[in-house]
DNA sequence: CATGAATGAGTTTTCATTCAT
DNA sequence: TATGAATGAAAACTCATTCAT
């Protein structure tokens, strides 16, 4: 539950892991479950590759035998990261369901996911964005998948309406980008407020949307003339 | 203008402006100024006071002499940039109009705003809150003024329309959260496409956004099963 | 009081000194004492000129026109100072006394001295010493006028005696170092204890050293053998 | 030798001793003798980490890495050597002897102590004390043992005598301050004059305290009038 | 007589990174 | 596979000192 994803090696209660000696691959994970929660809370440049050795219980040229290098140790992060958080999005998203039912689900995944791994929300979302285009791009690629997979179910709900005057392909786009972005703005709102569930975000960002949605379809418009 | 900054005397791409021997108040300014696009382009951690000072035109011992410390620069370019964002948006609400052509032109002047001063946007968004509590209270302070702003003009609509069954506070709040939120991660969009605009942006944010509330207020709500 | 000695000038309550525009001497007065104050608390090296000045109610380059440099400014207290300690013990000392009575007194007017202005004796005593030849020599100076003169007392004392195997010059001069050293070191006693007087100390110094010099007298002496 | 250090290990003008990569322990004892000269020669603040390094032949990093920080050095510095003084002298001190030899024994040795490592004793003697509590309660420590165990050699003597009026606690206790700081201050004079011997200051003083000790427990007292 | 404005040079401290074993 | 020993480079911050007014 702590760090992270895809691992599953990824260290349950036994903190600082028993046995010296382990196979390569897991000890990557535990330097990587260390360097997530480091990032996370101290953000990239304060984060010192000591705390990050001494937290995986490893000497620091281990890391760097095995991570090369502080910036590449971040990009590790990043994907795995980016990987694991889009991994439990899609696992959530039944594709046989409806298109509201499929936005509804994937957003509650997210919110949930965002909740339970702070320090990896906290390196993708505003770590890898605030240092530089090679994070960022990493991440931006990421967000690309979600907003596109949005925008397709967007799409989907606009068909299966059978609107008579459909939403054009940027509407849908800017509704999606506006979507995508309000999720990521709740998302701080419910890890730090504390008192708001991720459904509870879900409902009010469905309601928000959603609805809109249907007017959009139905050809109704805001302007300022 | 105000006792605000970013306003216009930035200096372009002049740099070391104009000569030695300043009163303290000018020179401060210049300072914040180098200090906002260092920690913008930079990052709090990444930004050094030497190069704050080069680009201020000035010696180190001068920063610290009238800022005092990193910490402190950082705080009074916070708290000056918050200023003047809220400055730019409040100016632009005219407070006779319609509720929606209010929250229009705010979100337009929003916009716009984040556009021309990228890296008074970047402080504000990104860096501030990643830096712990003390700068990040400094923003919350700022947003939740926003936010109730926005909660204002929500409700106002809500009344103009006579609605039979009025959304509560607690859908008005998320609301607004949601739409804050919205705004400023279009605000992003908006900086880094290059091809969309303030105006764009904010009719995005309104469909998606002033329509769906009609719908709350004639009492439509979506909910999941 | 407060700060040192040969002023009178040197500021009674006044505090920061009323007017602006003094005589040059009276300023430089000032300075001083704000100067030992700062390098008695502070020691030579933590001691700035930026406090010393703010202390003084001066600005910074007053302090430099008048001064010259730190050093001189130090060099100046510490002349200053080791005047005002000379001037204290001489004026205690009445020549027509004996010369244990005179020795007593002096010895008094000292431990008095060094309580009074604890930090011209901190100059004194730590804080010249412990900072190169040039300060060190100017206290040695002092210190050799003192020694001199207890051995002339001492000498006195033998002669008043009329002892019959009188001890040499380089017993007197040994015993003469003693009695001072054991005198500077008496005052942190007096000054850190809080619980001892001078008139204490001055009596265990006479207890100490003037019973046993007249068992030199006598021509007593304690050997390995 | 002990855990302690001032031995002889200490190195002769040689600086930058022996090779690279050498056991912890090894540097630490390194960084020291080079921080004692130093710390010694320059004072607490004039020295500098850099200076400390370069004669300890190592880079800063390392003695950060080390002793933490200069405050820390520091302080490890006055434990060491106080250690060391105090070893030195209760290696002299044979239980057996009589309390005057006892007494002359360990002057003897202290001063010997003094004149060998200059840098110790201004480390222990000067900049301790001159640069706040928690240094000079380090030594003051140390001291307060050596003034002790001065006080039971004078209480032996007394009872040796078997004295008829014998000194009380207070006479002792002054007594014993005054002969350990007279004995600090002549350290300073053989360590200076260059032409007087650690053997010589003891007879000093010896002279100076144990023929008037004898006095005191004869009962004479000198007093003022 | 007096100062606000300004700085070159140095301080302590930290960090990413690499050998030698 | 793994590490204790070691460092170059840079960061935040301070200080004695000087001009221009």
């Amino acid at each position: 539950m702590a760090g992270g994803a895809s691992g599953g090696a990824r260290g349950g209660t036994r903190g600082r892991t028993g046995g010296r000696r382990m196979p390569r691959a897991v000890r990557e994970q535990q330097m990587m479950d260390a360097a997530v929660r480091t990032f996370g809370q101290r953000g990239y440049r304060a984060a010192s590759m000591d705390e990050i050795a001494e937290l995986a219980g490893v000497s620091k040229p281990l890391v760097y035998l095995y991570l090369h290098s502080k910036e590449e140790l971040f990009t590790a992060c990043i994907r795995r990261e980016a990987q694991a958080l889009l991994a439990a999005v899609e696992r959530a998203v039944e594709p046989g369901l409806s298109a509201d039912r499929q936005l509804w689900a994937g957003l509650t995944a997210f919110f949930a996911y965002a909740a339970e791994h702070p320090d990896a929300w906290s390196v993708l979302h505003r770590q890898a964005r605030s240092h530089g285009e090679p994070f960022a791009l990493e991440v931006a690629a990421m967000r690309d998948e979600i907003v596109a997979f949005v925008a397709v179910l967007l799409e989907a709900a606009a068909r299966e309406a059978g609107s008579p005057g459909p939403p054009g392909e940027r509407d849908i786009a800017g509704l999606a980008q506006a979507l995508v972005g309000a999720a990521e703005s709740l998302a701080a709102w419910v890890n730090e407020s504390g008192t708001v569930s991720a459904k509870e975000a879900a409902a009010t960002l469905m309601n928000f949307a959603w609805v809109g949605l249907g007017d959009l379809i139905k050809g109704e418009r805001w302007s300022p003339h």
